[in-house]
Order: structure tokens, then C-alpha cells, then sequence
DNA sequence: GTCTATATACGGATAGAC
DNA sequence: GTCTATCCGTATATAGAC
């Protein structure tokens, strides 16, 4: 309404359309059953573009993928570093800002990991996850917890594996949930809404002492 | 020792190798990503001898992910529906059947899950899944112990989704965590057996009315 | 920058000798 | 049944006109 135009949705350059349009297919079909075709079918540009302007495939995937993986653990790694904030606090905030992406971008997860399992090196090698998870603040205060009699004494990576276990694998188990549950979208996005206020409490119970 | 021969380990038919080493391939790599040249070299056969007894890459590829799915489900299936145990003990034998099985083969779980997300519909329709998981007795004896007051109420979905994210996606985070975690093998693998007395109790935690 | 046409490589599958 | 050699479709990438 007002003179200055508001940009529209096809208002991208080139680049951008394609990079947007490699971004959903890669995270559909994995690298090897992406075809080149697909990518310029599903952003409308003709196909020799993609070379003109991101010269292979495959630079053009390790673009996508480094993307997906700062997106993935820049939340986890502000959540988890926080040093301001109680243990209980960085789980529920962990929780929220994941299911809140996961919601936006399910396909994230089975997408790095089914590529993970085939090219483990040099993909990590991208990412400091040392750094986000091992190395984290989350981590120490676990560790004190624990001295403090606070919590269980288990090995952190325990309930790391378990966040993760709830938050993520609903989310790529989903497919399966949808096609034979009879799942629909809405019915599935409203069970991860109640796994947002459910799981910290989960966690408190399987951490606390008896 | 014995004058009667031991099948030595390389004495299996051309199919049975064939077979053999394309369930190793096709869990690692994937469909897309697996080349016919990879199968042949894992099983040292010759490359012509695949479509000789399989006829192409998609009917071998068809055959491993039947009887994967079988493999994978079949342990669920027996473990919910048997009529004769409790709730509880359904959970330990559940967790104790699946860590066991994928500690042997770990990479199940990513190889369906990851084939699933591109090909839903055919796969899906080759196990009975709704019978395994939905109209289960585990889910029958759920909501009567809900019922029963014995349980607090939520959607049985929420604990299919926290066993299975709990037992499978460790397994499936396994490659990140030990390339960058410098977690080794065997230490992944007694976490893992950790887990299995572990699960069970975190559950109950869960579930148990405050 | 964008198009059409094409070069080139690769992978699944088969023909045909043994 | 097993091998070598090869066919042929498909997919990535590029040349070159506009």
C-alpha cells in the first residue's frame, strides 16, 4: 500500500532462488538422489545457472550444509553457554527454541545426519562441536550439580542423548508417523507443542534424587 | 577338528554374499549413493553376477529393506503384544531386545528412517506398522492403566516417541559423536549398555503419577 | 546474465564367450 | 554359473550464441 514497494516473495536474485531451492531439495532427498534438474525445476531458473553461478553440485551442497549446521547448533551452543542462567533454565529454553525450529525445519536433522554417516570428517570438521557440547558450560554445571548432590551421578552425555532423543527423533520419525499412524500435520505439530512444556519436567524427574 | 567340515566363513553361496554384502552397503550409503560397483567389490563377486540373480540395484535394494524392516520391528511387535506381561516389564524387554540388536547393527535405524523420508508409501506398506505400534496391546494396557490412576495422562504417542528417542537416536548421533566427541567404540557401547537398566526407570519416572 | 545445445563421465544393465 | 567387453541412458558440466 504505501509508495515504497514491499519486496515479494519472487523478488530474489538468481542466486538466492537457487540457493533457497537447493536448500529444500537437499534436505528431502539427501545429496546422492539430488539431481542438478530437480534443483533448477524447483526454483524456476534454467539449469546451466547453477554452475554459472555456484560452479558444481557439490560446492554448492557443502554451502547448504554448513548453513544448516550453524543454524542447527548456533541455539544450542547460546543455550548451552550461558553462564548467567540455572541448569534447569538452559533446558527449557534449549527445549523451546528447538521444537520451535524443528517445527519450521523438520527435515534439518535426518538431513545432517544421514549425510553425516557417509561423510563424517569433513562435514564436522565445519562445526566446533567439541566446543558446543563437550567443552560447554552446560556441561560444568552439570559436573557441580552432581557434586552438590543436586542431581543423579550419571554421565552428562546420558542426558544429552536424551534431550536430543525427545526433542529431535519425533521429528524424523515423523514420515513414518504421517504415512501408517495417520498422523496428520496439525495432530503432530500439537503433540511437539505439548513436548515443549512436558520434556524439561521429564528431564527434572529422570535427573533429580530419589 | 572334526572329520565332518566347519562352514568356514567364506563358504557361502554367490547369492548369500551378494545379499550379505549389500545389506552392508546399502545401511551405510543409502540407495542413491550405493553403486552396483560398491556391492560387487564388497562381496567380491563379479559385477554381472548382481543382475544375474537379482535382476537390478532396486529388486536387491527391495529385498534388504524387507528384511530389514522385519529385523527391525519384529522384536517390537512380540514385545507389545504379548497379553501375559505387565506394562513394565513389556519396557525392559523392549530396551534390552533393541540395544542389544543395534549394538550389533547400529546402522539400522538411519538406513529405514532415511529411505522413509523419500519413498514413504511403499516401504511403509510392507509392515504392518498400525498392528505393531497403534493397535498394539501395550497401547490397550496403557490407557487402562491411565484408567486406572495407576499412570499419568498423556497421549501414549508421547511414550513411543521418548523409548524410542531414548534407545534408537543415540545410535543414530553415533557417527557425530564419535568423530568430534572423540567418544571411542567401546565406550559408546557401554553407555549404551548403561542405558539398558537405565531406560526402564527413567520411564517409570515419567509415567508415574506425583 | 541467461539461454540452447552438447560434450563428457558415470553407472546400471546386458551380450556373448567360456 | 562366471567372466570380459560393451551398450546405453542419465546427470553433471561447459561452450557458445544472444
Amino acid at each position: 500500500m504505501s509508495t515504497k514497494s514491499i519486496k515479494s516473495k519472487n523478488d530474489f536474485s538468481t542466486e538466492e532462488k537457487i540457493k533457497n531451492a537447493a536448500r529444500i531439495v537437499f534436505h528431502k532427498k539427501g545429496f546422492a538422489a539430488t539431481r542438478t534438474r530437480d534443483i533448477s525445476e524447483e526454483s524456476g531458473i534454467n539449469l546451466a545457472l547453477l554452475n554459472y553461478y555456484f560452479r558444481s553440485k557439490e560446492n554448492l551442497f557443502n554451502i547448504i550444509m554448513l548453513e544448516s549446521l550453524q543454524g542447527f547448533f548456533q541455539s544450542m551452543s547460546s543455550a548451552f553457554n550461558d553462564e548467567t542462567s540455572s541448569l534447569e533454565n538452559k533446558i527449557e529454553i534449549l527445549v523451546n527454541n528447538y521444537i520451535d525450529l524443528l517445527i519450521e525445519n523438520p527435515d534439518i536433522p535426518i538431513f545432517i545426519l544421514s549425510e553425516l554417516r557417509t561423510n563424517p570428517k569433513e562435514l564436522i570438521s565445519k562445526i566446533d562441536i567439541k566446543k558446543v557440547l563437550l567443552k560447554s558450560y552446560f556441561f560444568k554445571q552439570f559436573q557441580s550439580y552432581v557434586k552438590a548432590g543436586k542431581i543423579t551421578p550419571i554421565h552428562p552425555m546420558h542426558i544429552m542423548m536424551n534431550l536430543a532423543g525427545m526433542i529431535v527423533f519425533p521429528f524424523i520419525m515423523s514420515p513414518g508417523l504421517k504415512e501408517i499412524g495417520g498422523i496428520k500435520q496439525d495432530e503432530f505439530n500439537k503433540l511437539m507443542l505439548q513436548r515443549k512444556a512436558m520434556i524439561p519436567k521429564w528431564i527434572q524427574a529422570i535427573i533429580k534424587v530419589k
